[in-house]
DNA sequence: TTGAAAGCGCTAACAT
DNA sequence: ATGTTAGCGCTTTCAA
C-alpha cells in the first residue's frame, strides 16, 4: 500500500505540502511543487487512507440512509437517487440499513452508523414517535426525517422533509370527482403514521369542498401491516371485499400508497369486477412498475428525486455547519393520469364469491 | 469521546487488557480484571473506533454490494437479506452501490470500496466480461460474482454464486408444456448475458425433450434494456404485439424475468386479449409483488436469501482466509405456481388494433 | 513556501 | 496476568 510518505519521497517535498494538495491547499506552494506532488501522486496510483483520515478528523465521507426495507422499491428508489447524488457532488456513499420499522433496531444502528464516523443519516421510519431519534441527535449526529410531518407548533432539532401529503390526498379525490365518482373510499392499513393521516385528511376536505353530492368513508385494512411489498399488497388485496361489500358501494377509491393499490385491484379482479369499468383507483407513489401493471395505475407522484437531493445538500451543509436550524421542506406532489380511473358505473355489478370459479 | 484510555483508567488496568477484553481474548487475565473492564465499559457507555481499529488492523466490518440498482426490487431484496444475514451473524454492514451495469462506474466503485478498507464485495453485474474485475482481484479484493456462470473450463480467480439458470428455463418450459402448451416462446431482452443464455438453453432443451409435437421460439425484444424495473417492464409491454402477430401465434410465453412477464401481461390485454385465457405466462424471479398483480404469476422463484447467506459467509471466508480457492456454488430454482398459466385456447383471438379503443 | 513532529484511538509484539 | 510502547496513515500546528 502506498502511503503519503511514498508520495513526498518520491516527490521530494514533506508529507504537509503532500497533504495540503489532496485537501486543496494548493495557494500554499509554489506551482512546480504541486506539479511534482501531483506526479507523483498519479505516477504511485496513491490513495489516501479514509481511516487516517478520520482518525485525525473525526469525519467519514459516508451518509447513513434507513429505510423499513430496500425489497419495498420506492425506498430503492430513495437509495439510488440520495447515492447518485451524494456521489456525483459530495464525493459521499450512502450506507443503506433496513430498521423493519422497529424502533430498538433503529437506534442501534443510529449507534452503528456513530460508531463507523456517520455524521448525517437520513431516517424513512413514518414512525410519528421520534423520542428514539433524540439520543442520537444528542450523541451530534445530523438525522433528517423523511416523510415524517411536524406537528403544528412543535419545535424541531432535526430537518423534515417530506411531500405534501394533504395535498396528495386531495388530488386524488379531486381527480375521482371530476370523473363523476360521487361515492369515494380511501384505503389504508391499519396503524395511522402522520403521513398517512395527512393523505387521509386532504382526501376528505377535497371531498367536503364538492359540496353534498359527494361523500366518503375512510377504510382501515383488517390487518396491519409493517412494512414492505408483499404485505401492501395482501392488504390490499384482502380490502377489496370489504369495500365492495359496503352497504353503499364506493365507485372509486384512493388508497395510501401504489402496492396497496395494486393489491387491491388484483382483489378486485378476484372478485369479478373489473378496474377501471366497475371501481375506478388512484394509487399514491408513482412507482416505476405502476405504469405497466394492468390497468396501468393513475397516480400521485411524489417528486423522490428532488427530494433526495435537497437531503443530501442538507445533510452536508449539517456536517459542515454544526449548529445549524432545523427545517421542515415541503415538496408538491403531482398527479399523473393513466387508466385505472373512468366514470363511475351506470349499475352496480354484484361480486362473484370467491369460491365460485372465473371462467 | 470515551476511548480505550478512558476505560483503562477508570478499571484500573492498562489499555491492553481493555484490547484483549474488546477482542476476546478473555483467557489472558484474572476474571475480576475481566469484569472490572466489562464494568467500565458499560459505565463510561465506551464503543471502540472503527477508524483506529481499521488504521491498525487494515479491516473494516463492511462488505460491498454492487447492483444495476436498487430500485429494482429484485436487488433491493437481495440486498435485504445480505445485510439482515452480515449483521446478524458477522457484525458486518453492507454498502451498497448502483452501478447501472456501466463497467467504468463499476470499476471506480471498486477502488472506493477499497479505499474504505473494504475487503469483500458481491457484485452483481451480469456482464460476461469480467476484465475490470481482475483489477480490484489483483488489489487483494475478495469478489463473488452474483449470477453470472462460469464458462465451462474456465479457471476463476474469484468465487461464483449463481442459480442454475438452464434448470429455471427447463422449469418453464416443463410447466407449460404439462399445461398443454405446443408453441412455446420465451422473451428476452436484446442483450445477452450468460445467465439469459442459459435460461434459453434450459428452455430449449426442455421443449425438445418434448418431442416434435412441441415447437418454441427466442424473441429478443426489439430495443435493449440497461437495468431497471420500468425498462424491463416497458420492454415486455412492447413485445406483445411482436408476439401475438407472430405467424405461428405460442399460447405459452416464459420470460427471462418477472417485470418483463408484468410488461409483457400489460402488452397483452392492451391487444385486447387474456392471460391466461389466450396466452399463458411464466416468470422468472417470483419478485414478491408478482403474487398481487392480475393474474397472480406463476414464476420460477430463486433462493435468493440462502443464495445471500451463502454469499456472505463466502466473503467472511475470504477475509479471514486470504488466499482461499475460488468455487461455483449453484443453487436450484423452483417452480411457484399461480394462476397465470391455463390450458391452451381452443382458438386464436385476433388482436385489436391499438388505436380501436377498448370497451 | 516548506518541513518537523505531535497525536487521533487502537492493536499487538514485547517486556515485566 | 498485566503493562509499556511502537506504530497504522493522515492532518495540522508550529517553526524555520
Amino acid at each position: 500500500m502506498t502511503t503519503i510518505q511514498d508520495v513526498a519521497r518520491l516527490a521530494n517535498v514533506s508529507v504537509s505540502s503532500v497533504s495540503n494538495v489532496l485537501n486543496g491547499r494548493v495557494d500554499r506552494m509554489r506551482k512546480d511543487t504541486f506539479i511534482r506532488v501531483e506526479e507523483a501522486i498519479s505516477k504511485l496510483n496513491y490513495r489516501p487512507s479514509h481511516a487516517a483520515r478520520q482518525l485525525k478528523t473525526g469525519r467519514i465521507p459516508i451518509l447513513g440512509l434507513l429505510v423499513p426495507t430496500a425489497a419495498n422499491p420506492s425506498f430503492g428508489q430513495l437509495a439510488v437517487a440520495m447515492e447518485n447524488f451524494a456521489q456525483e457532488r459530495y464525493g459521499y456513499r450512502v450506507l443503506l440499513c433496513n430498521t423493519y420499522r422497529d424502533k430498538q433496531l433503529e437506534s442501534r444502528m443510529l449507534d452503528d452508523l456513530i460508531d463507523f464516523g456517520v455524521r448525517a443519516v437520513v431516517v424513512v421510519s413514518s414512525l410519528s414517535d421520534e423520542r428514539h431519534i433524540e439520543a442520537a441527535i444528542d450523541r451530534g449526529l445530523a438525522v433528517i426525517s423523511f416523510d415524517l410531518p411536524v406537528e403544528p407548533d412543535a419545535l424541531i432539532r432535526n430537518d423534515h422533509v417530506l411531500a405534501d401529503n394533504r395535498l396528495a390526498g386531495r388530488l386524488a379525490a379531486q381527480h375521482l370527482i371530476e370523473h363523476g365518482h360521487k361515492r369515494l373510499a380511501f384505503l389504508t392499513p391499519r396503524g395511522q403514521t402522520m403521513s398517512r393521516r395527512h393523505k387521509v385528511e386532504g382526501f376528505l376536505a377535497a371531498v367536503n369542498d364538492a359540496g353534498a353530492g359527494v361523500s366518503a368513508q375512510v377504510i382501515e385494512s383488517k390487518t396491519a401491516s409493517k412494512f414492505g411489498d408483499s404485505e401492501l399488497g395482501a392488504l390490499g388485496f384482502e380490502s377489496a371485499e370489504q369495500i365492495l361489500l359496503m352497504k353503499n358501494r364506493p365507485t372509486g377509491v384512493a388508497t395510501v400508497n401504489d402496492m396497496t393499490a395494486i393489491g387491491l385491484m388484483a382483489g378486485i379482479r378476484h372478485l369479478g369486477l373489473s378496474v377501471p369499468d366497475d371501481v375506478s383507483i388512484v394509487g399514491i407513489d408513482d412507482l416505476s412498475i405502476s405504469a405497466y401493471i394492468w390497468p396501468p395505475l393513475t397516480s400521485v407522484s411524489m417528486p423522490v428525486t428532488e427530494m433526495a437531493q435537497k437531503m443530501v445538500d442538507r445533510a452536508i451543509q449539517h456536517i459542515n455547519t454544526p449548529g445549524l436550524a432545523a427545517k421542515e421542506i415541503i415538496f408538491a406532489p403531482q398527479l399523473v393520469n393513466r387508466q385505472s380511473v373512468a366514470i363511475p358505473p351506470a349499475t352496480s355489478k354484484p361480486i362473484q364469491g370467491t369460491d365460485i370459479p372465473r371462467s
